[in-house]
DNA sequence: TATGAATGAGTGTTCATTCAT
DNA sequence: AATGAATGAACACTCATTCAT
């Protein structure tokens, strides 16, 4: 038992670092198998193909990040206090795992695999859209749509975060918190 | 004289569709040598290999968002104005370029090759980071690094433009109006 | 197990086939793999490219005519009477394996591959070198360079099959008897 | 006139070095044009195609081994001086012109063309043939085929330079000497 | 479950040759 | 004669997937 799930995960740990290197199409099924230690076969034993694997790899980076944008919220905080935790959550969360970062861009912006995507909300779990959707209602946050809201909120601190790892820079604490009130300056009504 | 023009041309055409549609790797010469009406050998005369074909049509595609964002622009008005421009002109230059803005958007995010790319001020061409730098100087834009402005620039309408497209439905002109100025509530001093 | 012996081995045997035919250019991985009956990437599994795969062929050439060059020799007998045995060997050699021949002729006239192949002695096994070696340290044998010595032992008896294969004629045995002698003539010290 | 000889010429000697290098097989017609400095359909109008060229290259450098081995060679001297003054003849040729020696064995050991070789006489042209017919008919050399012969009086010199050539290092004037004296040995009645 | 040899359609690229200028 | 853009069949090699063990 223990090990099918070390072997399925060790998978798409190895999974997540060559595509994340190399791209979707510079990771081959024999590679990621003699990297993951596995035969071939037992990767299909697991996945039914290589884009069900990495749809199963991008549902699970997505769930951490839903998760890690959660962390440690205070839910009596105000919107506004929420926001620059989120914001932060996420951020760090780009930096701490540039590979999940590097995934979850590459398969947003390609025209891989389309279907399946926008199913149950798109980029952001539930969560998280709740909190945006009660910050209109509440009068808090613009009122546009959710999913543009959404997508600003994925984007700024992501467009901040890749600039940071192509630099090979990172940026101040004093930057960062300015760019988190940027953000907010942006959104808030 | 005209003939090779006219090739080249209908290649990187013919390319920026089939990327765009399909992704780079669902883009096979040969298909884009039929569909271009060409033989294979003539891409290869014209270009040196598969990724030179399309890091030519990235920067082609570059220098003209870069022209479609300064278009018209009134370079007496206050930056303010001329912010306001910059963000419609890009916002409609994707709207009105969805091949283009697809193939930007999947080779900024791809891993597919990344030297070559920063060497001439990325994302956006010199009339741009000028306008940006001037604005910073001015006291007008705030005092961030000039590569994180430029990447939020971008960003923003990208993200606006990708969540229309995504969902087909075009935003209406005064939700359009209200998030160039959320962009600018972003960036302004 | 047997399976895979077999089927590498039909690979190089149609292999050795079709290049002593028409040379290795003439030599299409695909056809080669039509004609071994086996699928392309079968190839590419026991051999890591079109390169390996001759370099494999020529080694396993190589050490044939070495063996069979030694064959039946008395090695009490005098250096005279085993340069005799080796001669007639060697052109025997020739003659009954004019396919094994024709590729190593053209492997060694050939700006093919130049790396790797004097590793071992260059171009017979360890067993003849050594004949040859005791048979200078002997006084029976010219006192000149080793893989001059060679050189000459292998191309003499190579010059004569070959015109005999040309010209579609065997040597008479009284002929090959006298031009043994006249490779000894001019070894022999 | 002088400039279509000239370039003729420039071509044949660009082609002698090209595959020499490389072999016929890395040598395009392309490069080929390019590094003679002259255009593809250029080289079209004055061989027929890449085969004739090759041809012809190989009918010039088999003229110019010819008359090399005949250079300043004493008609009145006994069979033997000839003999020897061939045969150093013969070795520096191969020495000074590595190139046309790589050429000639590629091509003699090629299965690329067989047709129209053996037309006047193979390897050698008349001269060198008359000589060991008459040595033959003097009862100086040794009573076997013409043929075999010549294809001794060519790989005995040959398998020598081959060696200098691999490992080097050229032989010594008493060691080369000696050689001489060796094929002479083999070949003499 | 696990293995990895086998498959073969598909890929990027080459290059001898042609032909309009 | 000379040019070189254009052609497209042919090539070496890849890789997602299958299946007998």
């Amino acid at each position: 038992m223990k090990k099918q799930i070390s072997r399925r995960d060790k998978v798409l740990q190895t999974a997540l670092k060559m595509i994340s290197d190399g791209g979707f199409h510079a990771s081959p099924m024999s590679e990621l198998a003699a990297q993951s230690g596995v035969a071939v076969g037992t990767i299909y034993h697991h996945f039914e193909s290589k884009e069900a694997l990495i749809h199963a790899l991008y549902l699970e980076c997505r769930d951490r990040m839903t998760a890690e944008m959660m962390n440690l919220l205070d839910t009596k905080a105000s919107v506004a206090k929420r926001f620059e935790a989120i914001w932060h959550n996420l951020h760090t969360y780009f930096m701490k795992n540039p590979l999940e970062f590097s995934l979850l861009r590459q398969y947003e912006s390609s025209p891989f695999i389309q279907a399946g995507t926008d199913e149950e909300g798109a980029l952001f779990g539930k969560p998280v859209l709740d909190f945006l959707r009660d910050g209109i209602k509440a009068g808090k946050l613009k009122k546009q749509k959710l999913s543009v809201l959404a997508a600003l909120l994925f984007n700024f601190p992501a467009a901040v975060a890749s600039v940071e790892m192509k630099e090979g820079k990172k940026q101040g604490k004093k930057e960062l918190q300015e760019l988190s009130e940027m953000c907010w300056a942006s959104l808030k009504k």
